[in-house]
DNA sequence: AGCACGCCGACT
DNA sequence: GTCGGCGTGCTC
């Protein structure tokens, strides 16, 4: 027997399965840990990773064989680690986690030889003015892609194919894919201010230090963090590391990076969602290969295939879009730090209002902590006011006070900018027939549509359904009785057009009305062309506009009405980037505060700008029902099109929850928006002192537990709503 | 994720 | 009597 026929290869594939599936390594194949291989499986081939090598066979399982090994640099055992780790946490097949992985599946191809053209010298043998172009174009010494050349010569590519073909362009093979340029470390650094040059010096020193620290920069806005972290992403670079500047999805704009692009006078590799599949080739192979140094990323570069990651940035470390909630529900702050932990480098969270779970893991002394103050030595917040509105009476379809009106006919008078805020798109979040009562609800899920005006329609915000705005209400038929209910931005923009009818008036929505660019008018509000400016959440993300002085809140209850125990810290954070939108040039800011409930802590922690004080009460809260990041959490949410059979599958679950532990099985209750996309939420959470393994208890739990039909079960640790 | 196998409704 | 719906389960 040839002892070569007993070699085989453990390789996981990214399919939703446990574990690796086994192959024989074919004779003339060398394979290693961690080498990408396509493999048959069925009827089809996919691209797996070699998982481990050994000798003996499975008893049971007819092998086949690898049918090849990829030439790509192997995955590092460090990002193997990463894979199994995060499958673990977040009690997912590991296959989930390796596709993530290999998003590129362009990366694995024959890479396509790119043409370019060139002018080689020999005229064309019948010039036209057309040919004459491209010949002058061609002739400035760049090779140029066809599209390129012909585009820049103002012809069709007809013309360069011609000219090709007669011999006038010569034709030279690109570099398939262009590799990226090497930062220069010493290239556009900003002069720090003495603070900035401590902090910078802290961050430094924790990356030179190359273990798994953690380092939660806290900074005001307005600061220079980025700065800042610019430096620390220097030191790490310096020891030939890679860096990963991780940012939330909306924060990738080509400021942001074109700030990247001037310190280390390089254009980063970038890595988010909306990419084109040539691109995401080109970065996924730089990262595996080492010539991408800097990536900046949404949460997904993560999993991009790092041959040696030495720093991981995590910007706006609080904000909630690092939390993915669809297919694997992971926390990519979290996993920065688990990253970090298993290749043993630091991890630096930055951001101007942590999340409590940094906040106290700096109290526990397991994060260091960088503090950074403004650099015009203003306080942390802007002075905020608030206004009781149970002492406020409104008309009918206003929603701003007199006080708040008062102030922007100030602000506006004085030649400023003022910003009204509403976390509420649409025109009216809910439409009622007042011949009958009847209420337009989505017929997909348990929630009312939202009209929007600007689109004409009534729109679903769960699940996207969409119809017409009706003229008479569907269930009496009578005309004209249907009206809107409560206010959204676009409501809010009419009252403010009624009150101040001379203000230039922006609205920056995500949904604005067709051949309008939120960029182009985010841009003209930072040259000062709009004094007036009504935005939902987008506004508070991280623009700069200077001629803004004071801002606005329409309603500052909506995240403290749900009874999510994290409404408290996304309004503080919500309100500290909306009123840290004013002040932001020479004159300092201001905000006012409509609020139903002056009196609640947190409101008065606004107006005394006392964060310490409300963060001690939150954490105190959280404390007393061991809630993280005292305890840990994770749901258990069960869905099914049917309502009985999801309800009956629900009861089968609970029946089997083990009792009488440390850890507590609540529910089940059904989900706070029972039906979404017609399908029936059900939602368990399991509530557990942090020393205990809360994967393993739900993993026992449910280890029998299979559903079927159109019932589906998932598992969400760490869940971002604890309701 | 595919793809095949399997058991219940409207057709040549 | 068959064609085919997609529910279930397996793939090294």
């Amino acid at each position: 027997m040839n002892p070569d026929s007993t070699r085989l290869a453990d390789v996981l594939l990214p399919l939703a399965l446990e574990g690796p599936y086994s192959y024989r390594i074919p004779e003339n194949l060398t394979l290693a840990p961690g080498d990408y291989v396509s493999v048959p499986l069925g009827s089809r081939t996919y691209i797996g990773v070699v998982w481990a090598l050994h000798s003996n066979a499975p008893a049971s399982a007819k092998l086949r064989d690898v049918i090849t090994r990829y030439d790509m640099p192997a995955m590092s055992e460090t990002h193997r680690k990463f894979v199994e780790w995060l499958a673990d946490y977040y009690v997912e097949p590991k296959g989930n986690v390796l596709r993530m992985v290999l998003r590129s599946p362009g990366a694995f191809e024959e890479p396509r030889q790119q043409v370019a053209y060139r002018a080689s010298g020999h005229p064309s043998r019948r010039m036209t003015p057309q040919r004459q172009r491209v010949l002058d174009v061609a002739s400035e010494g760049f090779a140029m892609r066809s599209a390129e050349l012909a585009g820049a010569a103002g012809v069709g590519t007809s013309v360069v194919k011609a000219l090709a073909k007669e011999g006038a362009l010569e034709i030279v093979g690109l570099p398939s894919l262009k590799p990226f340029q090497a930062p220069d470390l010493n290239a556009g650094g900003l002069e720090l201010s003495r603070q900035q040059g401590a902090a910078a010096q802290e961050l430094r020193a924790a990356v030179a230090s190359r273990s798994a620290k953690v380092t939660l920069f806290d900074g005001v806005t307005g600061s220079g963090k980025t700065e800042v972290y610019f430096e620390a992403m220097a030191t790490a670079l310096a020891t030939g590391c890679q860096v990963l500047l991780l940012l939330p999805e909306i924060a990738l704009t080509a400021g942001f990076i074109s700030r990247v692009e001037t310190r280390f006078a390089a254009e980063p590799a970038q890595w988010h969602s909306d990419m084109r599949p040539r691109e995401r080739e080109r970065v996924w192979r730089s990262v595996a290969d080492g010539n991408a140094q800097i990536v900046v990323g949404a949460r997904s570069a993560l999993f991009l295939p790092w041959k040696k990651l030495g720093l991981i940035v995590v910007d706006e470390e609080h904000e909630s879009a690092y939390k993915q909630d669809e297919g694997v529900p992971y926390h990519a702050r979290d996993m920065a730090v688990l990253y970090g932990a298993i290749g043993k480098f630091p991890v630096i969270l930055s951001s101007a209002t942590p999340s409590l779970e940094s906040l106290v893991n700096a109290d526990r002394g397991r994060y260091a902590h960088v503090k950074l103050l403004d650099r015009h030595g203003r306080p942390e917040l802007p002075e905020i006011g608030l206004i009781d509105m149970r002492a406020a009476p409104l008309e009918t379809g206003a929603w701003l006070s007199a006080p708040l009106v008062d102030t922007i006919t100030a602000t506006l008078a004085a030649g400023d900018q003022a910003l009204l805020f509403l976390n509420r798109r649409g025109y009216a979040p809910l439409t009622l027939c007042r011949a009958c009562g009847h209420r337009m609800d989505c017929p997909n899920c348990a929630a009312s549509l939202v009209e929007h005006r600007f689109r004409r329609n009534l729109m679903c915000h769960h699940c996207g359904h969409m119809e017409p705005t009706p003229k008479a209400c569907p269930k009496c038929g009578v005309e004209d009785k249907l009206v809107p209910c409560g206010p959204g931005i676009e409501r809010l923009a009419e009252e403010a057009a009624r009150r101040f009818p001379d203000a230039r008036i922006a609205i920056l929505s995500s949904d604005l009305a067709r051949g309008i660019f939120l960029r182009d008018i985010i841009r003209d509000v930072a040259k000062g062309d709009y004094n007036l400016v009504i935005g939902t959440q987008l506004v508070a993300k991280g623009h700069h506009f200077p001629f803004l002085t004071f801002v606005g809140v329409v309603d500052a209850d909506l995240a403290l009405e749900s009874s999510d125990p994290r409404g408290g810290e996304r309004t503080w954070a919500l309100m500290a980037q909306v009123a840290g939108r004013s002040g932001r040039g020479e004159k300092p800011g201001r905000a006012l505060v409509q609020t139903h409930m002056p009196e609640h802590p947190l409101m008065q922690a606004l107006k005394h700008g006392d964060r310490e004080g409300y963060l001690a009460q939150e954490k105190l809260i959280r404390e007393n029902v061991g809630l993280p990041p005292y305890g840990r959490l994770a749901a258990v949410i069960i869905s099914g099109s049917d309502p009985a059979e999801t309800e009956r599958f629900v009861r089968q679950i609970a029946s089997v929850a083990p009792t009488g532990e440390a850890v507590a099985v609540l529910g089940p209750a059904q989900a706070p928006i029972h039906i979404v996309r017609g399908r029936h939420r059900w939602r368990f959470l399991v509530k557990a002192p942090r020393e205990v393994n809360i994967q393993a208890f739900i993993r026992q739990w449910l280890k029998d537990v299979k559903p079927r039909g159109s019932l589906q079960l998932h598992i969400d640790v760490d869940p971002y709503n604890f309701l």
